[in-house]
DNA sequence: CAGTGATTCATAGCGGCGTTATGGATAATC
DNA sequence: GATTATCCATAACGCCGCTATGAATCACTG
């Protein structure tokens, strides 16, 4: 009365497959044929395990957002909250900026719903935390932390997002985020001279 | 020793009624069989005047960036360059939100190269012409047109794909965007009860 | 320790896709 | 009016996601 059961192995051997497709040859270049055809098995364990195409890409998006969370949580933590809200940008944008493919699945993608964004909203709460240190510190005189964590994610998002469509150079792009990086400073009564050698040596890590 | 010439009236139509599919039923609905049938040709047609399927949709980027410069050319000059620069914001917005196939399809669409972006890059210029006739009008003091318009520019669509994504609400959305507003008089020495009116009657006309 | 029944997945097929090959119809030139 | 280059209707090709079918495979029952 009870059934085979599946090897779970193969669920997330057809996760990473997809995940590696997409990422090094793009969205179009994940097929159900050839995702099976990668991981040896046939059409059908697709639909086993997935039960659509659709489902295996919200998967690889899942994957991808867990790749970002790992970069961010990977970064470390200076004595200064607003430095490390600034790491956080450039972690931020160099996960988007080095794996184009998979940040197009995970934002960019046609047909994403609220269950989609839902997964990736965790990677949220890290930005606002930081941004919420930073208020506790006394570095932001009247900073609404969701407000403002709202605002630097839609910043950050529309300087790679921009970049990946064509429209800023990775030049262009890496100085706009470096500069609203120094507005995080400026108008707060930092040392200015300062703030922009610390922002210049975290600039230099980015590649 | 000359050929039949097509009647160049067929070239605008399967423009205009694959941008109407994308705009209404998104970019997927798209596709040679349905464009041709609709306008009632054959499938070849469409090869005739572009080639392929993926120029046609190359025309109705450039179909969209043409309604969105309408759109922008369409906002009111008022008195003060620096509410103008705002009211040009919120009409971005609009135009993205209320048309968000059309805007997917601009921005967000797999394999936008170097050429497509430059069918974009005219829109950009309208911002940054705004952006300096802000600082022409000393409105802003160590402005350098061209580095602030990336950062509006950036920041505003940020704002709509991480809405269109369906990570902020239309509220969220709204309101950040009217908060950046903000942020572009607060700082630069002006009233902020006036400009907190000004805002709220502009944010007022975004529904 | 068979028998049973649910589940996995290999095979084959369907309708749709973008694209290409072919050829008849058409209209500007000689 | 014959010529000739162009347009586009028809048909086919190789993909795609998906489904129907059935054989193989285990977990559980008696």
């Amino acid at each position: 009365m009870s059934p085979r059961v599946a090897d779970p192995a193969i669920r997330t051997t057809l996760i990473e497959a997809a995940a590696r497709m997409i990422a090094t040859e793009g969205p179009d270049a994940l097929t159900l044929r050839r995702v099976a055809d990668e991981v040896g098995t046939s059409t059908m364990a697709i639909y086993t395990h997935f039960g659509s195409m659709a489902e295996l890409r919200r998967e690889v998006r899942r994957e991808g957002f867990a790749r970002l969370a790992d970069h961010l949580g990977g970064v470390a933590r200076t004595r200064d909250t607003v430095t490390d809200l600034v790491l956080l940008g450039w972690a931020y944008f160099t996960n988007g900026v080095s794996n184009p493919h998979l940040y197009r699945a995970m934002f960019m993608e046609h047909g994403l719903d609220l269950e989609d964004a839902a997964i990736g909203i965790d990677t949220f709460e890290a930005l606002v935390n930081a941004v919420r240190r930073c208020v506790e510190a006394g570095r932001f005189d009247h900073g609404e932390p969701l407000a403002m964590a709202t605002h630097l994610w839609s910043l950050t998002h529309g300087i790679v997002t921009l970049h990946l469509a064509g429209f800023l150079s990775f030049e262009q792009a890496r100085d706009g985020l470096a500069q609203a990086a120094l507005n995080l400073f400026i108008g707060y009564g930092d040392d200015r001279g300062a703030v922009q050698r610390s922002i210049e040596r975290a600039a230099r890590r980015v590649r």
